[in-house]
DNA sequence: CTTGAGTGAGACACTCATGTCTCATGTGGG
DNA sequence: CCCACATGAGACATGAGTGTCTCACTCAAG
């Protein structure tokens, strides 16, 4: 059962190493495929063998933090309860993604020209409906936009996750420091 | 008089320069030294004259980019009237070095081990007194530090950068987006 | 007109990451 | 035991970006 072993030692090693490139990519975005592979504990010609080059394991890494994003956007169920309840289950759902989101956020500037990964798309569209319908039921004001609030959400993740990294915000607070944030200016005030 | 000559010319070519650079860099963080030199209007032998290397380039722009944002600080008089008044000055008089901030908010994080210029240090600590400064008159909330909101600060202020370039939101709308999440999460809530 | 400084164009070598290849090892299954 | 196969180590070529250099041109000042 040759192929069994194979596919089994593959999934293991594929997942294995998309974990370790990803927390060296997030600390260090320039890395290259030789200090991957290092991070990884393989060689550079097996890390070849698995990811093409740089450009499939980066969208491999692309394709896991989206797979991450909607396994946190399924959990939090953003159609139940309040929008405001549902974004703290979000942001909750979302945390250990965060790194990954954070790396994944400034590489996709670089992308430019090329055509993005529908993922994201797929993604803002959830989210900017969570906000839409917050702003429907009254829970949030309307002069900030879905798409800014997406945008801003994201943003607020990424930062936060950078100087969790660094130290400058404790770990614990990850949840609140963005959750509060973003809620405080997307909540209508109550007059 | 050729000295005089000399230093005129360079003066303003090194400016127009770093514009057009900032211009570039601020779309596609990844152009080529020849790239910002055709965007420039010069050769890249005359770019090289000007600043030694791409190093050199970017280490200039984090200069300009320090000053533009310590002029805006001081334009924006940080210390006068309420604290939410300063921050709608400060992103008022920010705006205009918005690109630039986010081309530098992301190259940053690509320093890594190098040491970082310490004017980011200083603009660091006048944003964070604000934000104190704020909460210690009760118009800010104490459960989000101002490092914290500091850095949110920025990272909205590059993101939103960032979608106007996109087209995702209106010019005319960056200071609306920009304060009126920022200060509803920072305002205190009257209840 | 002549001179000189600044410039543009291009050639060149160098560095570095990448992609591809070969070969020896060793390990697990038949 | 033997074989197949994945792996690690390393050599090698490639391409891109960079830094340096030379040379011819232009234009303004003397």
């Amino acid at each position: 059962m040759s192929h069994v072993g194979y596919g089994c030692l593959m999934a293991v090693d594929r997942s294995h190493v998309l974990r370790s490139a990803a927390a060296l990519l997030t600390r260090k975005s320039t890395s290259t495929m030789d200090e991957v592979a290092k991070a990884a504990g393989i060689s550079r010609a097996t890390l070849h063998r698995q990811f093409a080059g740089r450009d499939a394991l980066v969208r491999a890494l692309e394709e896991l933090g989206i797979e991450e994003c909607e396994a946190a956007l399924d959990a939090a169920r953003l159609d139940e309860g309040s929008a405001s309840d549902a974004v703290r289950r979000l942001v909750r759902e979302i945390e250990p993604a965060a790194g990954l989101l954070s790396f994944l956020y400034t590489e996709n500037q670089l992308f430019e020209g090329e055509q993005q990964n529908e993922g994201w798309a797929r993604l803002d569209a959830r989210i900017s409906a969570l906000f839409r319908r917050g702003q429907e039921s009254g829970e949030f004001r309307i002069d900030l936009t879905p798409a800014w609030l997406t945008e801003a959400l994201f943003a607020l993740i990424a930062s936060c996750a950078w100087v969790v990294l660094n130290g400058k915000v404790a770990a614990k607070d990850f949840h609140h420091m963005i959750v509060e944030l973003l809620l405080g200016g997307a909540l209508r005030r109550e007059s």
